[in-house]
RNA sequence: GCUGCGGGCUGCUCUAUCGCGGCCAUGGCCGUUAGCGCCAUGGGUGAGGAAAGUCCGGACAACGUAGCGCACCACGCCACCUAACGGGUGGGCUGUGACCGUCAGCGUCAUGGACAGAAAGUGCCACAGAAAACUAGACUUCCUGCCGGGAGGGCUCGCCCUUCUCCGCUACGGCCUUCGGCACGUAGCUUCGGUGGGUAAAGGUGAAAACGUGCGGGGCUAUGCCCUUAAUGUAAGAGCGCACGCCAGGCCGUAGCAAUACGGCCCGGGGGUAAACCUCGUGGGUUGAAAUGUCACAUACACCACGAUUCCGAUCCCUUAAGCUGAGCCAUGCUCACUUCAGGGUGGGAGGCGGGUUGCUCGCCUGCUUGGAAACAGUCGUGGGGGGUAGGCAGAUAGACCCUGACGGUGACGUCAGGGCUAGAUAAAUGAUAGAGGCCCGGGGCUGGGCGUAAGCCCAUCGUCAGGGAACAAAAUCCGGCUUACAGGCCCGCAGCAAUU
RNA sequence: CGGGGUGUAGCGCAGCCCGGUUAGCGCGCGUCGUUCGGGACGACGAGGCCGGAGGUUCGAAUCCUCUCACCCCGA
């Protein structure tokens, strides 16, 4: 049985990390996302992996747009992350997600959903 | 009934699956208890009328506190409501519009008013215009004396009297879109100018022209006399006087808590602008949840204060004292012994018991070695300072709270009674998928009606099938207002149109 | 959460404080001249209702209120 849940452990809260994601991160961009990750060293949960969103406030002035937008990222992660947890597994290290939001319409529900396919996708053959 | 405008209320509902943040209960990780954390299950709960803009006012907190003033900012008819307000309610005054009404006036309704002061002072009022504001003085097609000129009349030919000193025309130039025109300028023509005094009426301009109207030279012993410019006569003698009216000020009376209204008396002021400076009155201590308190982690270090301690050594004292590197590992250095020509190599620099800890540690005994204290200075500890790490909890969600009813009040609102608990996140919780119902839109198909031979065209209440749409927008310490945005639905008021009675 | 600033011609800016002529300057643009041609230069010209709405005033880019957009600062 896979779990769908998303639970505190893997959010990603740590301001530190978050800016060393900026800074040392690597990345690529899977229109309209954006992924930043890095391999962090000590482990903060025991879930292979952290992920969080941004929306950018200079596209999207309304906060209702950007939770919208937030929520359905998050939600297509809930969805589909299982396919990075089983190629991690085993891994000592932790990887630090940041999807960034770059189209500058709200997009419909299914196209972020494919995206957040490939993207993972792509991350896999990277590893 | 439809349309438009304004105001108030409301701000789609349900089901299934997978998920999220708080709260409560149970269980597991979990071991002696408790707490924290994570997970699972169950229950219950989870954005707004504007949560928005951040335009005001408070609560709350820190700092300051002996009180006051200046500066600065905000507000400004009156009363009330309120914790408070620049908010609200009611009233007054005033502008605009509509209606009743014979005009004026009065009244009713709707709507707007930064609605204190322009008689405290300063500034400004472009262009145009004589003048744009203390005292009022220059100008003109105004009045008049003198000199000069023209016309007419009288006549003693010396003079005297009356009247005019304007209307206009032409040429050239300038401006405007042609014809053509002009508050335009210059020169000339027709018989017409110069100069002195006075200044009441009037002066095409302008947003605004000295409050409006009427009468009047001043004084006196008053049908006359006197005086001033200025002189025989004549004229003007004044931005002055009086009366009434309008507005403003002071006092009094009546109604009203008051603003104010009405009436009387007195005073003797009159352009606008205070969203120009300003004056008067009232209010404001400053900074703001990134406030503040507390717990944990981490406290390297320039510096300051206090306490303890000790290398050399003047001095003082005399065995109840001090020491035996480092918590551990590795490396280097120190000291002792042995060895080597030297570089170097080997070995040693303590042991035991007890308390206690993740760890640093403390006390006692044995062994070995050594004399100790003392200003400055060094070291250590505590506090401050400064730097760094940036988390948990409190603040922070039961409140100027919500609902219902009664009572008081024109109303905003208040009082009482009963009931209810209604988000508390912190890289930040409400989403995704599928389906159903209701609402709206436009009119495609069916349907109904009308016209037409027909093709077809037009209209449409209801029904039905397929389709599309559902706004403005999300808490971030809390509360009361204001402003702004808003699809659809319901209710009320006003206006217009149509039909019926 | 709090504070400050800017919107004026295609672009970059003055003018605003202290209201008054036809809102100026530079670059750019158009026409003409110059040149064999282009550039440079010279002459002439077009292009604005001052972000939006309302108000004060005789009169508003300027003063006041509300609003929209953008930029900057504060741990």
């Amino acid at each position: 049985m896979l779990s769908y849940t998303f639970q505190k452990g893997e959010r990603l809260k740590s301001r530190k990390v978050i800016g060393a994601l900026f800074k040392e991160g690597k990345s690529f961009g899977q229109y309209p996302l954006r992924l930043v990750y890095l391999s962090v060293k000590e482990r903060r949960s025991e879930f292979p992996a952290q992920f969080t969103v941004s929306v950018p406030k200079k596209k999207f002035s309304k906060a209702v747009a950007r939770n919208r937008i937030r929520r359905q990222i998050r939600e297509a992660w809930r969805l589909n992350k299982h396919r990075l947890y089983k190629v991690l597994e085993g891994e000592e290290r932790q990887m630090a997600l940041l999807v960034i939001y770059v189209a500058k319409e709200a997009l419909p529900y299914p196209e972020i959903e494919r995206a957040m396919r490939q993207m993972i996708s792509r991350l896999t053959k990277k590893r």
